[in-house]
DNA sequence: AGCTATGTGACAAAACTGTGACACATATAG
DNA sequence: CTATATGTGTCACAGTTTTGTCACATAGCT
């Protein structure tokens, strides 16, 4: 799971992303919309956690442009604790509302049921639905199952989409720094990947000496 | 859907209880703590919605009285909103914690949620049916029975559906997060479930490296 | 003690993974 | 243009990991 996490102080920050990380979830975390934008389109995310007061705007406009762009469900941060401002929050289409201070039990039990509820982990183009909560791709109707390195590495190729990943991102990234299987390993994910992706098979372009791209369209 | 409300603010009980009506839902209101566990003793309820500050006791004491006899989800909808309270309300086993004042809207989406996440006690499909209250489960017109464990695990499995649960959700949820059984405890409560689904146990199926899901046809 | 509910360990069965070999493709130099 | 070097696609095999299942141990209750 891919989390964007909008948070201007530091310590906060820190502390959230280390503990959304222990949680086995992908954190990234920057303190100004304008990263924060520039991530949200370059990657797709499953969730988005963000303050509201923050020194470039408003996370209350950040969360709209992040409407028009996704369905990616968020959750507000704030110390902006009115039943107004909640109220606010949740007609933007935030599925919860964490008012500061907190207790970071309260954070992750609440972070954890919100990925429960509406964590949809699906990436759906034209025909193709690749659904990486339960690791099956289908095709017309037709489906078929991943493992979990199919599934890593797909994920990763379109989060990432339309940059090239290199081997050696996929083989940090997947199989993690601490392993050094040989990079004809990643070529044999793609192949099998390839067989399931089907005719959406060509969307896996190889990039000579570099790796792989995703392209959408 | 049965619903216990126990606030005594007489004018937001009564808004409360006819919205709640308005949404399908049953809805049984009293106001001292005395009135709700007579009714928690003589009714089944599928949600709980309390008060922290109550004419004669603490909501946070009658919440465990509730988690004794059953495992009934519960709401706290109060005033007292320090970091602390939420985190003793979240502790006590609460799954939404509402600050006071709040608007009605923000009520309502908060109760649709829990209620979608926590589901009725009673799932049919086809001919089959169960029941996690009585712990039963009847294909046919035959019935047996679950125990607790495989009755929770079921249940987080349907409810979830079409998610796929890891053994680790189910290790939290089910068992609990100060308990370590081994993730071989999670398969054999699955066999004896798929037992007792009888030709229904297809439905289960194991995502491997995951976890399990249950897929409603 | 007898009973039930629950957790554990062992082992087989099934599925996944990484490797090397080889064919094929593409770039580069001559 | 051809030869050579290098990168990539694909396959089958064997080792490894995960899961299904069973028999048994343990705990708590009556």
């Amino acid at each position: 799971m891919n989390v964007l996490l909008l948070e201007d102080d530091k310590s906060l920050g820190a502390t959230l992303k280390s503990r959304l990380e222990k949680e086995g979830l992908t954190a990234h975390w920057v303190s100004t919309i304008q990263d924060a934008k520039q991530l949200v389109d370059e990657q797709t995310f499953q969730l988005i956690i963000l303050d509201v007061g923050l020194p470039d705007g408003s996370g209350f406009a950040f969360s709209k442009y992040v409407r028009q762009k996704t369905n990616c469900p968020f959750i507000f941060v704030t110390a902006q604790t009115s039943a107004e401002d909640r109220l606010q929050g949740y007609e933007l289409g935030a599925v919860e509302f964490i008012p500061k201070p907190f207790h970071l039990k309260e954070f992750l039990i609440r972070v954890k049921n919100t990925i429960q509820l509406h964590g949809s982990d699906e990436f759906v183009m034209d025909d193709l639905k690749v659904n990486f909560n339960t690791l099956t791709v289908e095709i017309n109707g037709q489906s078929s199952e991943f493992n979990l390195k199919e599934a890593a590495v797909l994920k990763m190729l379109i989060n990432l989409s339309p940059k090239v990943v290199s081997r050696d991102q996929l083989l940090d990234h997947v199989w993690g720094e601490d392993q050094f299987p040989s990079q004809r390993t990643v070529d044999n994910v793609i192949v099998s990947l390839r067989q399931k992706l089907g005719s959406y098979s060509v969307l896996i372009h190889s990039v000579r000496g570099v790796g792989y791209v995703f392209k959408k369209n």
